[in-house]
Formats: structure tokens, sequence, C-alpha cells
DNA sequence: TTATGATGCGAGCAAAAGCTCAATTTAGCT
DNA sequence: AGCTAAATTGAGCTTTTGCTCGCATCATAA
């Protein structure tokens, strides 16, 4: 088995076109939020979008990659809500802006969990794109400026992976246990400030 | 679609039935660990494990089900090696007993990659059957063991699901970007140490 | 208008894989 | 030996589903 190629079959022209490519996005995010990833399937996709199948595979080359430029849309949404938040009027504490941090993570977690449930364990299985490896890079860099605008609050002993840690501890504990329709606990902002805070501050 | 039920079909009775079954598990194991999930269908355990399809159809109602005895085989033992760890003869430090701890993990984590990737998959997706519970439960005991032992160095202030938090915490290090072959990071150890204890000494 | 390429269509092919079941063999017991 | 139930077999049924391809339609420019 030859790995999963995901490149781009094709790039839309017209408009038409374009507006087909994010009606089709749309339906495989309504399918994934509805019926999960059991249902999830590319004629199923196509029906809710109101197109063909063989419209799906002129600009998709496959299934796996719709999923991926779903995680590559939701990644760039993410790493932008970060930055306005760093880069932000208000620049408070280290606690504070952690708490930031942790209410849109939960928000993204939350607000749809079947999807975002999905989406996640997609993200395990499928090849990262060259726009997912762009936002892993602009999250290193988020954490990293947040690091060092608060360095003298932050054990100087850092590992050099505690960028990459930190986004690590934040979104698993933001998935842990998220069943559909859940509520997530009141507590869990919390209890992620103070994982992300303990990790930083630990001499 | 009812949910996957896994409940098991018939107990083995004779010796040769249940050698039958431990051969299907080893195979599983097998299959997973040099083909990955990409690789894993009911055909080729059989195949692997030299018994026929119905034979595995006799013990297993289906695919998710011996999938389901594996993670609670590993759970069982990740279970036992931390019960020994904690209560063995010789008790360290806080610091020391969670240096175990993330050896453990790692060791579990890193021995066999591939399989534990995939083990680490399904176990999001597949329904939780009575003995993972049960595990869970171990874990957590665990967790509240170490932490009582140890309270007069840890934040009196400790969130209900410390323990849960701690485990996820541990696990979602360990799993991060261990690829087919590669070796744990020399500094992994340390930071999962890292984080743990910052979370449980922070006030 | 007409030529051309872009876009869209959808029936259906082909492969994969989960699972069944009637027939057969083996083990344990009297 | 003879009987019964447990265990095993494996060809193949059935369903699912990713994906193709020949044809139709639409947009744009000359």
């Amino acid at each position: 088995m030859p790995g999963i190629d995901i490149s781009p079959r094709k790039a839309p022209r017209q408009g038409r076109s374009q507006a087909t490519v994010d009606t089709i996005l749309a339906a495989a995010t309504r399918v994934l939020s509805r019926e999960s990833l059991a249902g999830f399937n590319t004629n199923r996709v196509a029906e809710v979008a109101g197109v063909s199948v063989g419209s799906v595979y002129q600009y998709f080359p496959n299934k796996a990659a719709i999923v991926v430029a779903l995680i590559d849309r939701d990644h760039a949404q993410l790493a932008d809500a970060l930055e306005a938040l760093l880069n932000g009027p208000v620049r408070g504490s280290l606690r504070e802006t952690l708490d930031d941090v942790a209410l849109l993570l939960i928000d993204q977690q939350y607000g749809d969990p079947v999807y975002a449930a999905a989406i996640d364990h997609e993200e395990r299985r499928l090849p990262t794109s060259a726009q997912t490896h762009q936002a892993d890079q602009r999250f290193a860099a988020i954490a990293q400026a947040l690091i060092s605008r608060h360095r003298h609050e932050i054990s100087a002993a850092l590992p050099d992976s505690a960028p990459r840690d930190l986004l690590v501890i934040a979104r698993a504990m933001s998935e842990a246990d998220s069943g559909p329709g859940s509520q997530p606990p009141k507590d869990l902002r919390s209890r992620i400030v103070r994982a992300l805070l303990g990790y930083l501050v630990m001499p």
C-alpha cells in the first residue's frame, strides 16, 4: 500500500467551481457532525452537497483529501484566533493568557463535539499536508512568543520542545471524554491552565 | 446502526480452544505490529494465526471485539506494572516515582510503536468493555494512592479529576509523534515528569 | 454564433472485507 | 467402540464504498 496521496487533482478556475468546492467542504462538515465517521463516505458527501460524486472527485483525488482539507481549514482558523489573542490590544498576565487559550480550545472541541472528535481521530491517521506543516509552525511560533513574553515568570531551563508539549497537553485535556452532546466540565478550563502553568513554572 | 456489540460469542471450554483464542490474539498483535490498522482484517488474522476465519468468529462476535480484547489485555498489564511499582519494596520521592511511571509508559509506547499507535487509535473509537472500565478504576486508584502518599508535597486544592488528568497528560505526551521505528527523545521522560509534577504542585 | 475548455453528471464497476453455515474432525466420557 | 458435544473448516455470500468514465451542459472569448 503506497501511502495516501492527497495532492489536489485540479484547481478551480471559474467562480462556480470554487463555489462547488466550498459546498463540498461544508457538506463534509455536516456529514461528520451529524453522522460521525461511520456515516462519512464520498457518496453521502456528494448527496448532502447536492452535487454528483464525479464533481467531488474533480477537485479531491480521494476521500482522505477532503478530510485533510477540513483539518487544514480548522488549523488555520485556530492559529488565526491564537495570533489575534496574543497580538491583541489587551495583554494580561501569563495566567490570564493561558486562560484565554484554554477557552479557545474548549470552544473548538465542545462547539461541535462529534465533528471535532472525528477530525481529531483522522488527524492521527492521515498524511500531513504542506499546509498542516505550516500551521504547526505557526503554533510553535505562538507558543514561543508566549514563553518569551513571560520569561521572567517561567522556568529558565525549559525544554526545547516546550511549545509542542504545551499544545499536546492542552489538546489532550480538551479532547478527553467529550462525548456527543456533552457540556464541558465546569473546571476544565482551570485544569488546563493548571497543567500548562505547572509545566512552565516548574524549576 | 445500533452501536458495536462486542459481547463474547462463547467461552472456550476445552484446552485446545483456549489455545486457539490465545493464538488468535497473538496473531492479531502481530498483524497490527507489522501491517498496522490498514492491513488488519479478520481473514488476515486467521491466516497468520493458522486457523480458519470460522474459528475466529466462534469466539469473537466481530472484528472490533478482537481489538477490544487486546486493549483490555494491555490495560490490565499496565495496571499490574503500576501497582507493582507503587506497592513495591522501594518507595522513593514523588519525583522518583513519577520518573518510574514515565519510563513505564514510554516503554509501552516505543517498544512496539506501530502496534501501540494502532491500539491508541482504536481505543478512541470502540465501545468500552466492562474490563476497560475496571482497568480505568484501577488507574484512578493508583493515581489516588500516589497523591495521598505524597500529599505534603502536593497542592491542597487539587481538582477531583486530577487522577484522570495525570493519565491523560502522561499518555498524550508518550504518544505524541512516535512514528514507526523511532526512538524516544532522550528528554521525553523528564518532560513528562515536569508536566505531572507541575500539575500536582501548582498552588 | 460558434469553438473550446471548464464544469457537472450519475450509473455502475471492482475490490475489499466482514461474516455465515453446512459439513467435517476431534476430544472426552461411559 | 460408540456417542455426544465441542471445535474447526473454508468456500463464498453480501454489503459496503471508493472511484471511473463517457457524455451532457455551461461559460467565455473571438
